[in-house]
DNA sequence: GCTTGATGCGAACACTGTACGCATGTCAGA
DNA sequence: TCTGACATGCGTACAGTGTTCGCATCAAGC
């Protein structure tokens, strides 16, 4: 080999790079860019090749970092649990507070990551990752300060977690069709109506139900609804705590 | 073009077919023909050329009958809630049981269709298709003479479902990875082991609860969590029609 | 007979996840 | 300073995906 391997022109620019200037790819970096992507553009925009472009890497180069993509979406979904806020176990009374703070930061949470519903099928609740087993320390101390037993403790952070879980997915379901339609709910809804009509001829009571709250906020309905539930189920473990 | 079109050594067989003598395709056939390939081998075996090839089709030719792979599987989905055993609503004193036997045979389903929660996220409860209205037209009478007053009883429900799908989100996600890994459940739970005492390492309250169920029968235990979390929410509803 | 509308399907397109092998950059030790 | 080992990036390639389009075939009605 010649002792000078510069080009005939040596130049700056040509050369391929000076160092790795950047964080270069990393697992955290891979995560975090994926989140992003999702939240920009759902669940069907993330691929291999569309976030190695956003992170200015080649497709393939994510395999290094990353065994497949069924892994990468086991980490982001524990990436995001992390964001779950657990008040720290105080007061044994108030306990019912505690809790509905959990429950409401983890419905906040799918709600900003609409996409994730669609995942928690495949995932399970990623049931190792370490934010998740973090969480559910936290909220498993909540529920044994509040008096419950470690089996039953256990049983009570199962219901809630599944109901949270069960009722946001059908929201960001519902709010991830009303982003793609491009419309306001209001627009999405009269346009809906004639076919609901249709659904809903031989069905009073759900007529009955539907009518009742014509005309009346979504988002809040939403919001309450979510809110009687846990009220129902504080109520339910309550009887446990004074027999 | 000249008059004969026959190829010069005619025969019975050389001709495309006699007559339709199939059922020919129809939306029936194609939704129950998915149904049957998603239980036998899951959600990523199903594609609309697998699925064409398993009714002696052509991929393409679905396309006459289906409007894309998404409404495919809104139908499926609303196919299978019609598998869904919902009482008739009679004895107001009775109304606990004929809920839970409801909660019951939901569940089932999911447990019987697993690849069903990968696709909650996408569809969301499906709300207009006629399988999931009829079947939530009579929970709702369930409830209502029960004693709920009509917007109630909408929450009740929706609490409900919310809490089964949740569950058996979490329960069919993981018996999904059971069924791929190819073991029994017990050769798993000891395969999981190492990573499970790790993620647990400085948890205590998490490993108090794990080894609190060490040995008994998993199955067994998903059947008594479930009917916890029904009972925990019928006892919070309860307290709502006798103040 | 001829026309019309419904149905099936082969070919093609743009895209997907990912295995493989080569090039490059970093660093430890001689 | 040279050399080997190793980690990292990436171009290429492959099998498979959902879906569009245009052409062939059929049954029914005039």
């Amino acid at each position: 080999m010649p002792a000078d391997q510069q080009p005939p022109v040596p130049s700056v620019w040509a050369r391929p790079r000076a160092k790795r200037e950047q964080p270069a790819l990393s697992r955290d970096r891979i995560v975090s860019e994926a989140i992003r992507l999702l939240d920009a553009e759902g669940i069907d925009a993330l691929s291999m090749r569309s976030l190695g472009t956003r992170l200015g890497a080649g497709a393939t180069s994510l395999y290094r970092h990353v065994a497949n993509k069924d892994e990468l979406i086991e980490l982001v979904v524990d990436q995001i649990y992390g964001e779950m806020r657990v008040p720290d176990a105080g007061d044994p009374a108030r306990w019912r507070a505690a809790v509905t703070e959990a429950a409401r930061s983890l419905r906040s949470i799918v709600l900003r990551h609409p996409w994730a519903v669609s995942v928690f099928g495949q995932v399970g609740l990623a049931h190792l990752g370490p934010n998740l087993t973090r969480q559910s320390e936290r909220l498993l101390a909540l529920l044994r300060t509040a008096g419950f037993a470690a089996d039953e403790a256990d049983q009570a952070m199962n219901l809630l977690i599944a109901y949270v879980i069960g009722m946001t997915t059908s929201e960001a379901a519902y709010l991830a069709m009303l982003a793609r339609s491009g419309q306001s709910e209001q627009d999405l809804l009269e346009h809906l109506r004639p076919a609901a009509e249709h659904a809903l001829r031989d069905h009073p009571l759900l007529r009955e139900s539907q009518s009742a709250v014509q005309g009346k906020d979504p988002g809040q309905l939403r919001e309450e609804s979510f809110t009687y539930g846990i009220e129902r189920i504080l109520d339910g473990l309550e009887t446990r705590l004074r027999p």
